[in-house]
DNA sequence: TGTATTTGGTACGATATCGCACTATATAGT
DNA sequence: ACTATATAGTGCGATATCGTACCAAATACA
């Protein structure tokens, strides 16, 4: 077996991306019809991150092109759980607000989620857990300014 | 800050989420055009797992709907860098094969990925990412066997 | 202060992903 | 064997994601 050549990191990745599927799936089948992972995370990232955020500054968060953030924004929109407001600061940009259905939208998929976490911590030792959360967020870290470093 | 509860997990999702992002973003950005990630993947698993496989072993194995894969197949068909032949124990069933064109197409995204794999080899200490990798894997397994156990 | 460039957002078209319904074959139960 | 059910794959329509091109406002700078 390898030492720790490009291998690991590869092997690394690839863990954090079965991750990151499997939960996707389990998140969805949690949401109403109509409403996917996306908004689930926009709704999320205003209510712990910044409330009344730009789209922009979402797009950048989610990493995913702006056009991709103003499509799932207008999701959110139909269905009443955020509201597009003009930024005052800026006539270009606009902000995104929270309403009380985004609200009670979140409230409710974490509360669907609840149980799930819950038999994964029956499975998986929290300390472990609390291990790893740490060294996987630098590593997080150290993939993200190479985006901004090399594309 | 909480102890090991709902969040700690959360947490830990969020980050392979995001290394997932990103990943995916340094991946598709080296690969030709009409290539997406899904491709490489598939391409990826034939070499490393089981080539010959069947198309519904590999919508398994990445946790898509079949009739993901079978589209995902069809644009590799569609670029030569698979061939589909019928599966000899089974009538209903086909096998995905590389063809030469195929592997290449393996090795030269590899190779362009190799820089960046360096740069983070660079930043972040190939004995940590080894440390994190078994931890990550076992908790990939968990997430796993919850996914059989309930949906 | 007038012009060039940058930035925030959207319109539109191409392709990816996915759910549902369907066909063909395989397997189970009798 | 005969029928019921399960499994492998595809066709089709809906929506998500994304790249390109575009407009409007902001900023740089001459």
């Amino acid at each position: 077996m390898p030492d720790h050549p490009p291998d690991l990191f590869f092997r690394l990745i690839t863990e954090a991306g079965i991750i990151t599927q499997i939960a996707t799936t389990f998140l969805e089948a949690r949401l109403p019809d109509g409403l996917l992972a996306s908004h689930f995370g926009v709704v999320n990232h205003l209510t712990r991150v910044n409330d009344g955020a730009t789209p922009l500054q979402l797009a950048r968060a989610f990493q995913v092109p702006k056009t991709t953030m103003t499509h799932t924004l207008a999701g959110l929109e139909k269905h009443g759980l955020v509201e597009m407001r003009p930024n005052p600061d800026d006539k270009r940009s606009k902000q995104v607000w929270l309403t009380p259905a985004g609200q009670a939208f979140r409230a409710e998929a974490i509360a669907r989620l609840a149980p799930v976490i819950e038999e994964v911590a029956k499975r998986f030792d929290g300390d472990r857990a609390a291990a790893i959360l740490p060294e996987l967020a630098e590593f997080r870290a150290v993939v993200d300014d190479l985006r901004n470093d090399m594309t």
